[in-house]
DNA sequence: TACAGTTGCTTGCGACCACAAGTATATCTC
DNA sequence: GAGATATACTTGTGGTCGCAAGCAACTGTA
């Protein structure tokens, strides 16, 4: 490794990969909160849940799956519960953890989200990209993570 | 182009990229602020300016430049001031303009901090990919905005 | 010159989120 | 089983940033 004097592509990459990321969740997130009242990061847990076993979460497991911390998962979660789109359910075998529940009503909100939601997404990559160099982005992206993946679709 | 039904293609490629971008940032970014007491966009900023004809660009322009709103430019700016690494400068030919300027000690300032964060963004990306991967990667994430891309080195 | 529209910038406000500290529960060790 | 440690979660606090509104300066039209 080099350490001291970093690569041209590395630092190329990486710049490119801030602008990008901050261009493309700007409009996506302003786009998502107006025509539904949602934050992205709101919709990723909805999503999340909606294709989890039960639909449901461990709140720590649901935090760690979106990348953010056990007080940024409460504070989201407050606002989904509000508004009746996730419960709160309880461990029977260990009282200190809590489920999160996507409720019928949140199942519903996360469909019509989704409507626009997804089409805004494959506007903005698919006229950049072909089916195949989306592909090679999703197996190199993976890599950041060794995320997994499932289905795109809600339900 | 589909509109209705992403392709699975389309939706994991975001959802790695979210993820991997949340993941990243927060390492790199607690890092640059645990050694050197700058944010991410701090830093971008400071590398713009070292890079920029007389190192000063328009401040309009130089929030475009890192993805922010002008009011975002006022406050991150407000604070490299206050440390006396970035001055104002006027436009003689219109009043409404104003340059950011790196000042001596913001030069030291970034040359210091380049030392361990290039080594940070290098232990992240070289660890995971090829040079190769990583020239397709800068290559693939350039269309996002179109953008162009400098040397990486600060000065 | 007068007036409307545009541009660059700042400020008030609110949303989101991380960190640190605190509480409650569980587990491990003796 | 008592005490230390670990885990899940919440809350107080503060930082960053977007949006809307406002101000100052420039431009265009007549």
């Amino acid at each position: 490794m080099s350490g001291q004097v970093l690569s041209y592509q590395v630092h190329a990459a990486w710049v490119s990969f801030l602008r990008g990321h901050a261009a493309l969740t700007r409009d996506l997130n302003s786009q998502l909160v107006a025509d539904h009242g949602l934050t992205m990061n709101d919709y990723e847990v909805l999503l999340r849940l909606s294709r989890a076993p039960d639909r449901q979460m461990k709140r720590i497991e649901l935090a760690q799956s979106v990348v953010l911390t056990p007080s940024g998962i409460t504070r989201l979660l407050d606002g989904l519960e509000a508004e009746g789109w996730v419960e709160k359910a309880s461990c029977p075998g260990d009282a200190r953890i809590t489920y999160a529940v996507l409720t019928d009503a949140g199942r519903e909100k996360l469909r019509q989200a989704a409507e626009t939601h997804l089409a805004d997404i494959d506007r903005l990559f698919s006229g950049r990209y072909s089916t195949e160099e989306l592909g090679t982005l999703a197996e190199l992206f993976g890599r950041l993570d060794g995320a997994e993946h499932g289905d795109c679709s809600p339900g």
